[in-house]
DNA sequence: ACTATCTAGGACTGTTCTTGTCGGCATTTG
DNA sequence: CAAATGCCGACAAGAACAGTCCTAGATAGT
């Protein structure tokens, strides 16, 4: 649970692959799919939602493909996850539409909301060039995140 | 995507309702699951669960039920939530064998773990008696979360 | 001792989500 | 035109989730 589906994880592999390639060309789904053996078909409809959503600009046609449409330092994994796996909450109780199943019996969630928002600031403070440099000992880059990237025992 | 599963949340509820119990008895599966119009047999579960996480105490027979087996301060978010829905995971890069699908492919495992880590922070910075004083302007106690509890659009 | 009330826990079912595949169509390059 | 590539919708198998049902054991009150 509190999971990331496999898609999101994809796409940040593959925004991390277009971010480490300097050339400027632009990259085919199939390459990337090769480069991390994810199956191509699902990486290209990935790639597709992230083109959509304006993360990445997409070029048909022969030596076509994808490229990052901003600096990777302005790409915020937030922006990949929801663009992928949709609105991000934690809770059922916290809908688009804002309602929950309990109305007016669910007492948790402005608490969880507060943490559902800890949670975007966490990510919206993580840029696809974090990604790259993973031995940094930071994380975040802009946001307010706080020190404590502790490892607690699971 | 990045959810807590229902059971989860009715664990949270269930547990801030018997932090607000002050009586000092045992409050039934049954009345818990009135007061927030939750399914009953799904509810005596999810308390079964917490029990034998050692969240909290049970008492068979009549007049019998749950109660907190610790102080509401000392009950996390993230033990409750690591006792329903299992360790937190928010790649499948990491799990419990710490192999990946994509051994040696995968590129994010290492900066995902530490985002897991932080999330993990702050699920442990939030105690039950937090959940509680809902309005106060601060989620975690002890935590270095630090302070960026923002809302971001979705 | 009997009974009502409660927890404990296994088995099962229907639904939803996730993952991955297939097939057809549009666009661009050579 | 043909090959490479992106674009898009439908579909299917499997897993996870949510919820129900049933039975057994424990306890308090009478």
């Amino acid at each position: 649970m509190l999971r990331l589906t496999k898609k999101a994880d994809y796409g940040l592999m593959a925004l991390k692959y277009l971010a480490e390639q300097t050339d400027g060309s632009a990259h085919s789904a199939k390459d990337i799919a090769e480069a991390y053996h994810i199956p191509p078909q699902l990486l290209a409809k990935i790639l597709q939602t992230l083109a959509k959503a304006g993360l990445l600009v997409s070029h048909a046609g022969t030596n076509g493909g994808y490229a990052l449409s901003r600096a990777a330092t302005e790409i915020t994994a937030f922006e990949v996850i929801r663009a992928i796996d949709g609105p991000l909450f934690i809770t059922s109780c916290i809908t688009i539409h804002g309602t929950c199943d309990l109305v007016g019996h669910c007492t948790i969630k402005e608490p969880l909301r507060k943490v559902n928002d800890s949670i975007k600031d966490l990510l919206n403070g993580i840029c696809i060039a974090d990604l790259i440099e993973a031995d940094a000992e930071h994380v975040g880059t802009g946001a307010p995140v706080g020190g404590g990237l502790v490892s607690i025992a699971v």
